[in-house]
DNA sequence: GAAATATTCAAGTATTCTATTGAATATCAG
DNA sequence: CTGATATTCAATAGAATACTTGAATATTTC
């Protein structure tokens, strides 16, 4: 091969490597690639979600679809969107890695709107494998329902966050709680320890959020659950 | 926190980890990363390698700067442009794996510049230090000397692949030759396996480069070697 | 201090990307 | 077949990006 054909070689591999780079490279895309982490979702729940215009999320999709980072299928009039293979997930985790240690703006955004998060005494998932096979604690999925069938932690029981108030009758007072939710930038879990400290329950947060578990190779349940 | 202020904290938070995918965005930008991963470099001479212009390249590095995925010295009149952190490569090679599993184009790419690969029997990190501890093959890193200074397997001996033909006399033919280089779009170890086939020699290609290699945790050396 | 070298900056042009709007398409229910 | 719904397409205007050229800056060497 010559000094020509190397640089076309080059040129062409890196041309399509750089699809991929462009793909990631919108606020808007990127947001769309957690949330299909949690579970598949049509357009419309997309566009919801994340705050953009149908038409516009449609369009970032199609971006997403034409670097082959997302698959969809169609199901009666909607069409089901979902991330084209877990090596996509641990891409967007390791650009999380990349940000957390190397943009200072990313630790002070989070610092501005979560305040200090160690206050929840994010647990790890050793620790709550320990504790899970003591009964020790019990272990809330605060995110939406249909996330929760999509897959959660197998001893996990679902309770949106959005309903946890009303249920807190479910919930034993002297036993611990540690709550999970999307990832480390989701605040379901937040909120749900601040509301359970706030009613007398002892509360952590997970740290791993679901696609995080799963990535890590731990089981992954899915369906309504026996809780 | 109210829905305002979400969407707020959100859009501030992927607006920070799209400064690194538009980074990530350019096929320029992507080799001058995959080259940083060997070792530091002037802007010359990264210019030179890439084919580009010095102020493309230069541009090209600021961006790079700018997302902080590059860092940068000064010695004497040139600048010495670097990786910022072991994750930055962590976060390429999650790129390469997404590309290989999802686009077809790459394999095509791949096949087409460099034939089939299997033919260089590539083998894997176990089975070379499997092999490497009996004492059964001589493992040659063959990028340019400075690569191999920066960093190289300990047990390789250095003969960049442009002075491997007139270095034969070095080698062995009785013993089985591995040859190592940037990683698995690098053409020097294909060319050397190919040299050395064609001179009566056993030789394979290491499927991992020296990053690659770095990035499992495996031992790497630095300096002139004692070979 | 002046010349030489490596790098960066600034300006200009061509290109590409983004979000919006409204129309077009595809499927389902009746 | 018709109407309703979900999604995509097309066209646009505005913003951002890429590469080139030539000038400006910073450091070393003399």
């Amino acid at each position: 091969m010559n000094k020509q054909d190397k640089r076309t070689f080059k040129n062409q591999l890196y041309e399509q490597f750089a699809r991929i780079g462009k793909a990631l490279s919108s606020p808007h895309r990127l947001e769309l690639l957690e949330v299909l982490a949690q579970c598949e979702r049509t357009v419309e729940a997309l566009a919801q979600e994340t705050g953009m215009s149908v038409a516009n999320a449609s369009q970032h999709l199609q971006v997403l679809r034409a670097a082959r980072l997302v698959e969809v299928r169609r199901e009666g009039v909607s069409m089901y969107y979902r991330l084209a293979d877990e090596s996509v997930f641990s891409m967007w985790q390791a650009m999380r890695t990349v940000g957390e240690a190397q943009l200072a703006e990313i630790d002070r955004v989070v610092q501005t709107f979560l305040q200090d998060r160690t206050r929840l005494q994010p647990m790890g998932a050793q620790e709550l494998l320990h504790r899970l096979s003591d009964d020790q604690v019990i272990l809330l999925d605060v995110r939406p329902t249909e996330e929760y069938v999509a897959g959660h932690l197998s001893q996990a029981r679902s309770i949106p966050v959005t309903e946890l108030e009303a249920r807190f009758a479910e919930l034993p007072v002297d036993k611990e709680i540690v709550a999970y939710c999307r990832g480390p930038y989701c605040v379901f879990a937040d909120e749900a320890v601040a509301l359970l400290r706030n009613n007398g329950y002892n509360a952590r947060r997970l740290e791993q959020g679901l696609p995080d578990w799963r990535a890590l190779g731990l089981p992954v349940a899915s369906g309504k659950g026996e809780h």
